[in-house]
DNA sequence: GAGTGGTCTAGACCACCTT
DNA sequence: AGGTGGTCTAGACCACTCG
């Protein structure tokens, strides 16, 4: 006898269905709610969680009365910024590489952080890491990032994670995971350093962000600022009026 | 006997109660969900729905196995990305004044438009109320939106709106409402009209987005893109990690 | 009126954290 | 072991759309 269906694995189904295209009709048309609980033998509940995921990932939408439709497929030349996973995880699903070509890191006291968080009181002596990263995408220079971790979180960071993914490498060594994430988005004059290495005039257009990185448990890991070469960016975001 | 709760009341309340204190300790812990449905008299399903729309609004956070929490509020200089409403609305709630200072409308075939969206196709006959809009705020230049409506859909709109609202015209006069919005944001250089409104040198940095707003049955309203001045402009947006 | 999705109830079991 | 949140089942009633 077969497990039942998680709504993860729902959710995996019923796009693989999808995109073979056996599932939708001729306008796009799901079939009813009900016919899809017999189908995948879950309960309604399981399956309008997989159906409420598959909307906001902007792949559905319901009509009240009337039925599931898919939409049209988004373009792959942005980011979604509702993307899971780190930066790197979210390229390579859209076919692109990211890469690391210089970094530094060194340790700071808070005090001498160039940026803070927006709402977080440090102690006194508390150590940050402090990592600077120049990255390309498919060989242009692409973005210039400014992050501190907390030192009392994170401890130490291996020379060899700066060149992949942090994150990655915090979740996998300690038992824990990233929650949530704040991020605030700008447009900001390029500042000389990052203007050099994307060869661009210093005071080019940026697109600017912000993230402040916390566990799952509340606690902050980190927070970064991060200049984006403004001709190969694009975030992508689908807002749901409720 | 008053009437049990529904979820969007049960948020007000559990805000309200938050908000003069009295729901949360000093660890900003709230009780536990047992003790909410018997305080507010839902079952656990409201309940849950409730904190969840509370948590994907940065408003609280839960911790499996411990408990929930309420976090620090975001500062309220920036634009939540997730708000509901229309930008007038948001700019209202962080207490600050949105004023449309000049607006222009004439109709036009799509074949004309000066952009797409991104997955439509038009008959060749289709006519698109073509708005220009310069907006400021608290005074100060603010952003220049360039919008079509398909006429098809919203028919006309009455010269105030443009200098109010346009989607609240439209949920009004119709019997509808807005679905979901397509978001795409961007740097750029400001182009030199918008450049003249803000009193900046052409060129300078400007935050660029690019809307496609859907009615809640999937059809295309408008779409449009907005500069605006990078001054004054913080998105904000909370990413939850699942 | 029949069929669709939207909301809610009641109860069960599981996974995680703390002690 | 006990308490917390995470997931799922089963079933009911409501609101909306369309013929």
């Amino acid at each position: 006898m077969p497990k039942k269906l998680d709504t993860n694995t729902l959710i995996k189904e019923i796009i693989t269905e999808i995109e073979s295209g056996v599932l939708v009709d001729n306008n796009r048309k799901l079939p009813s709610e009900p016919v899809l609980m017999d189908k995948f033998d879950v309960t309604r509940y399981t399956l309008r969680q997989a159906l409420k995921q598959l909307s906001e990932m902007g792949y559905t939408y319901q009509v009240h009365g009337v039925g599931t439709f898919v939409r049209h497929q988004q373009s792959s030349d942005s980011i979604a910024l509702e993307h899971e996973g780190g930066l790197s995880a979210e390229m390579k699903r859209i076919g692109r590489d990211l890469k690391t070509e210089k970094a530094t890191e060194k340790i700071i006291l808070a005090s001498e952080a160039e940026f803070l968080p927006r709402a977080h009181h440090f102690r006194d002596d508390e150590k940050l890491i402090d990592i600077k990263r120049w990255r390309s995408l498919d060989g242009k220079p692409y973005l210039m990032e400014h992050s501190y971790y907390l030192q009392s979180v994170i401890d130490e960071i291996p020379q060899e994670s700066l060149y992949g993914s942090v994150f990655e490498y915090f979740e996998r060594s300690r038992n824990t995971q990233i929650g949530f994430i704040d991020q605030t988005i700008m447009s900001s004059p390029l500042p000389e350093k990052a203007a050099e290495f994307m060869d661009m005039p210093s005071g080019s257009p940026s697109l600017l962000m912000n993230d402040e990185s916390y566990l799952i448990n509340g606690e902050l890991l980190a927070f970064s600022r991060q200049y984006y070469n403004y001709q190969m960016t694009k975030l992508f975001l689908i807002k749901k009026i409720h």
